[in-house]
DNA sequence: ACAGTTTCCCGTAAATGC
DNA sequence: TGCATTTACGGGAAACTG
């Protein structure tokens, strides 16, 4: 007879990558009457797995342990494998047909675990296994597998529903703008705003009056690509996190990052600011990019707003984003450099901000003279002739252009 | 009876790394009578190595393959192994004494292959085995492994010496100067001239004065660090190297980089030129580092040589060096950003020397601002004290650091 | 030809061994 | 403890494969 009788912990990790140790536990919550013997568990990957629809792996290493009594707790029996790795079941006739068109992060596996005694002249088979598990095989596929694991735990209580992808439930936008505001705080700290989250939703649904709670299919959140874009919604939303992960922790947690606005609300927001009124904003056309947006005024009194290459994380390992804020500059007429970012909007100064956030790391290698990445953007020639061309003023700015180049000599 | 008549071509890879695949192949020179049936080849890796001394290690991958007619050739028999792979051989009764205080890249491996046949009731052993090996377990013990490969090609025509590094010779400069040339010529098509040994010569024996061909001992040339360092001469070679390899091959191959020249030689060589007159050298206290010296004169007339910070393969990665060169500016009096390199040593404008080697990649990514990552350099309040104490001008300058502060501002 | 997927392996960091 | 060496694995790129 068999019994799920063995609760698992096992819920963790949640994806697996092929080649990479994972370890795992399971504790036998019933007290035995008698364990005069080893209890020995054996842990197996895809156990009961139906080949052919999906790929099938195994586990490499050793993978029968005994049972020990836990070190810190009531006497438990438990057992915990270390150094586990999977790899890839390969089957020389080809049955794999995988005709559900499944990706692979879309597949759900199972590390599953037995152990049986016999007590009193009953054999007792003890099985449980863990939630599903998504496998990869190399990093670049782990936001892909985020995505399953975030659609599966948002949208069903099922221990074990492998088959979830093969027609998974729609979200509503209530539920999911939840998970993806504590995507936000669960990484930093600092979640998403009501703000934030209506771009999000129009960014998703496209710029439709909003109607009261609408549905979100798996593939419009993991699966599509965003119009225009070539990648989807999750892989943009996923390669800010890994941004702010990694370069931008202290200035989104000050909560200096607006981060999701769009380009209407960016303008409205900044037009009847204080030139050099600035905010900063994540990349729509960029995976993983954050540039910042101010507004100056130009002679003739017009509104312009400008917006920097977006920053994405090759730039910001050469230079610290706040430090990018600090030393800023533009040559727009040729002479003096001068750096456009004076307050964060709507009116904080600039050092008042990122003061305490900038690094001075002055490298002291006497005897040389140490240096700073400083990042310049220069309004170029053809730029500034089709902006002459709009306010009809090409000779005299040509003439300006040609002193510049004799005084930057 | 064992003859070794079967020549071996597998002199390559030198090095190996443990878990990574390597290739070799081994041709049969003679004819054979008759070979109706398959000939197999076994290649064994640290055949016949006594243990204890030395680390060993086998081919983890299958290692007997065929003879066949090779494709392109007068109907030799050759075999190629493909995909093998070595691992470390552990001993549990710890045998393994390494009582000779060899370093894991002076110890020598080799790659045995075997083959035998009967003909005419005659059995005939064939052998043969590589030239000496040197195997590594991390790139990082690349540079280690390169170094005995330079020694022991430089110094023996032995093809199976494998105590070679428990007593190395020595090397006479003029070998190793050779030697040390070439590496640079096979790496870029450029090596060093007689200035650039000069300068390494009198590194490696320290500034005694030249007898007529001294010798390098193994040790100096790559076991003892440089007085004063924490490197070897070869570690610190390599690095260069392995910058000119990565980030400076254009600009060594047009002979810029002087690259080996002692301080008191670059003030020799600078002091009486045209300010802004500059040179680029390879630092002597940073692995891996590349720095420009350049002249200017003090308003009293008194000449100054400033170096920057040098340059390193992950500054490098942020700015091509010839855009450092291009770009460069040192704010000295806090007004206006000057780039202080004008003319490359002994006198060729900067432009015409770098201007074919900018990287102007503005990236046109409409609607956004590209930028420019600009190295600055700014002479610090400190260092212009420390300077004004130099030259009795302290209240002068104290002033002009004021009003320069309004102006930044 | 191509996209999705896996393999390969450098280079950094951490772990291990001596 | 500190140094030498190995192991671990992220990440970019190449290779594979239907």
């Amino acid at each position: 007879e068999k019994q799920p009788c063995m609760p698992a912990q096992p819920q963790r990790p949640l994806i697996i990558k092929t080649g990479v140790q994972f370890t795992t536990k399971v504790r036998l919550l019933v007290k035995l009457p008698e364990v005069d013997y080893q209890l020995k568990v054996k842990t197996t990957f895809d156990k009961d797995l139906p080949p052919g629809r999906v790929r099938q792996f195994y586990i490499l290493t050793s993978n029968t342990k005994a049972m020990d009594i836990e070190d810190f707790s009531n006497g438990c029996l438990s057992v915990e494998f270390r150094h586990l790795q999977l790899k890839e079941k390969k089957y020389i006739n080809g049955t794999k047909g995988n005709e559900a068109l499944l990706s692979v992060t879309e597949e759900l596996h199972s590390l599953s675990f037995e152990a049986n005694f016999t007590v009193q002249g009953l054999t007792i088979d003890l099985e449980t296994c863990s939630l599903p598990l998504v496998v990869i095989s190399n990093v670049c596929q782990l936001p892909g597998g985020w995505a399953s694991v975030l659609w599966y735990n948002l949208l069903t209580d099922e221990p074990r529903n492998l088959a979830f992808f093969g027609n998974p439930p729609r979200a509503s936008w209530k539920q999911l703008s939840e998970v993806l505001s504590w995507q936000f705080s669960t990484l930093a700290g600092r979640g998403l705003n009501k703000d934030q989250l209506g771009m999000l939703e129009e960014k998703i649904f496209g710029q439709h009056v909003s109607c009261s709670d609408r549905q979100v299919s798996w593939s419009k959140f993991s699966k599509e690509n965003i119009q225009g874009k070539n990648f989807t919604f999750w892989m943009w939303l996923d390669s800010i996190l890994e941004l702010i992960k990694r370069h931008l922790l202290p200035v989104w947690n000050e909560n200096y990052i607006m981060g999701f606005v769009s380009k209407g609300m960016e303008r409205a927001l900044l037009k009847d600011r204080e030139p050099g009124t600035f905010l900063l904003r994540f990349s729509e056309s960029h995976l993983g990019g954050i540039t910042f947006t101010w507004v100056q005024h130009s002679d003739n009194g017009e509104v312009q707003l400008n917006s920097v290459e977006p920053y994405t994380k090759n730039r910001l390992s050469a230079v610290p984003f706040a430090d990018v804020i600090r030393d800023y500059k533009v040559i727009s007429d040729g002479v003096v450099p001068e750096n456009p970012l004076k307050f964060l909007y709507p009116d904080i100064p600039k050092d008042e901000a990122f003061g305490s956030l900038y690094n001075s790391q002055r490298s002291k290698v006497f005897p040389y003279l140490p240096f700073t990445l400083i990042p310049v953007s220069e309004i170029q020639f053809d730029k500034q002739l089709s902006l002459v061309f709009d306010i009809g003023t090409l000779e005299l700015v040509s003439y300006h252009l040609f002193t510049c180049s004799r005084k930057l000599k």
